[in-house]
DNA sequence: TTTTTTTAAGACTAAATTATCCGATATAAA
DNA sequence: TTTATATCGGATAATTTAGTCTTAAAAAAA
């Protein structure tokens, strides 16, 4: 089993496009959240609640409230997500967990990983979550249960 | 925290290097293995135990015993001891975890992560275990514990 | 044959990650 | 003011992954 992002990470990025995907609302609650993307309630609760305190998200409780984006959606990027949830450890860290990992000592894959993590990070600052939910297709998000 | 191979994986791969770096020796002890790399003595015997099964290795018993490589180091690629420990699934799934990655259903990010991804592919599959060898600075292998 | 060395195998423990539960707090609406 | 609805925070449970221990079996050497 090899992964590259944390599923907490995976639901972070789920959830903030899907609120991007719903500007017209003010407040998306959680339950209706973890209901069309068909992810764990109780679990993302947390991801949200820690999204906010680090400013990508705003919430609002009792009635009417929910959560929705801290900022304007073009300037949220992929990157802030998972930095925010995971960090980027992996840029400076050997793809076989090799103790070093520098261009002076390096294992034999180094300079063919450097350029696809690089990769992988332009990914990730280049996109943002305005495109991200403009290219989204919609059949995504299928009605799940819970 | 975001990784791409499990620890299994990773054990897996410097412990081949290990066997490969050590042509001239017919067997390496796993204490030998694990003392030089400084990994877990009985976490690394199971995973070589299983890379025996599926034929990368070879094992002998008793005095002298010890593993080797089943074939020739050029004969094995990173990808096959990939796809013994980890397997492949990630060149099939989604990095984000969404439920589609087919190209006619997918996310926004799903024709650069193709890219990216066949590149890792590549990566894997081109390099074997002598070339590996012969790039790898000795200085990775630090005295350990245990 | 006995002893020593080393892998083989399975049960067990520990740690990290994922997921749930519950009581408190805020807040809008009745 | 009361009630219903949501987030907030901390504790707990379940699952997965990582790592350990113990006994058996094989094989070389004494
Ligand atoms: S040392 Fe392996 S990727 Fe840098
Ligand atoms: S759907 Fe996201 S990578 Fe294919």
């Amino acid at each position: 089993m090899s992964i590259i992002f944390s599923r907490q990470c995976e639901y972070a990025i789920q959830a903030v496009l899907y609120l991007a995907l719903k500007p017209d609302k003010n407040m998306i609650s959680i339950r209706e959240l973890t209901k069309q993307l068909d992810i764990p309630y109780h679990f993302v609760a947390k991801i949200l609640q820690d999204l906010t305190r680090k400013g990508l998200l705003v919430s609002h409780k009792g009635p009417a409230g929910g959560f929705g984006l801290g900022m304007k959606a073009k300037d949220i990027t992929l990157l802030q997500i998972v930095e925010a949830i995971d960090g980027v450890s992996f840029m400076n860290n050997c793809v076989f967990g090799f103790p070093n990992c520098t261009d002076e000592d390096h294992c034999a894959v180094h300079d063919q990983w450097g350029k696809i993590r690089t990769k992988i990070h332009e990914m990730l600052a280049n996109k943002n979550i305005l495109e991200m939910a403009a290219e989204t297709k919609k059949v995504q998000y299928h009605s799940g249960k819970q």
